[in-house]
DNA sequence: CTTAATTTGTTATAATATAACGTTTGTTAT
DNA sequence: ATAACAAACGTTATATTATAACAAATTAAG
């Protein structure tokens, strides 16, 4: 479990600090609405910030939605296996930390000789909240 | 099995004939580029034949590339249950026919009390060909 | 036929993301 | 300390992906 140390830079820190606090997943243009009084001016720094920000695991890209939302898992350092819930109704977005599922997905083989390194589950539905709601 | 049928216009048959005869996915304004010839001129017109081909199953969308590619599955008329193997390097995607996996993630159930309704997995590595280049 | 629903055509614009360039800062090895 | 390299920064411009708004035409249903 030796955890890299992994030493953020001003801009990445901003953009992660912003994205943590977040209760749900942000998109980059939001983002950089809101650092905008920290000093970050331009859309590429930003999407710089969250490139090397999904590259060590600290976020993660809802590809349905491009929006970015932070790590939910311990075990994410390098964003390989990710599963996320989604509210179809009310947005709401989770990480989902299953082993079962984690380690049934990594070890998944079809018969296609494809080996694979990497995924991303989206599951949709209605969370918990908006069925009683219907 | 009983299957709905669905008539399609004349649009929505132009994009899908294209995009059944690809060999990968498309791209929206690749789409628009060769569907001009048939008098398709604006990006609004793909966009409306994707959205109805999606609806109805017989195209998916490739999140991770905002891409579209024709359904290899015949269960698939609705797309509530999509998995896909990309190549990360020539970029080959090919729709998972697996009942096991769909089975699995379909009946997939965590902590959250959210029953899913829709799922849609990217598996990504080298295929068969790109792994032996290496 | 009449009414409703879907699809179309068109223009304009919004939202998301990257290219290219030169500068600055941080790290590593002599 | 300083040269050499890599990473991050700032900035401007531009590419790519997607939707809003509105009116006309076509198609399905009663
Ligand atoms: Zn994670
Ligand atoms: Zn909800
Ligand atoms: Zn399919
Ligand atoms: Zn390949």
């Amino acid at each position: 479990m030796a955890q890299k140390q992994e030493y953020l830079s001003k801009n990445q820190q901003i953009v992660l600090n912003l994205i943590e606090k977040a209760k749900g997943p942000l998109k980059a243009y939001s983002i950089l609405y809101d650092v905008q009084k920290k000093g970050i001016k331009a859309p590429l720094q930003v999407y710089r910030a969250l490139e090397k920000l999904i590259k060590i695991g600290k976020i993660h890209k809802i590809e349905s939605k491009n929006a970015f939302i932070a790590c939910n898992n311990s075990e994410c350092e390098i964003s390989k296996a990710t599963a996320f819930s989604i509210c179809n109704n009310c947005e709401h977005v989770k990480e989902i930390k299953n082993t079962k599922l984690s380690k049934y997905l990594s070890n998944f083989q079809d018969n296609s000789g494809m080996k694979y390194k990497k995924y991303n589950l989206e599951f949709f539905g209605l969370c918990k909240n908006c069925k009683l709601k219907q």
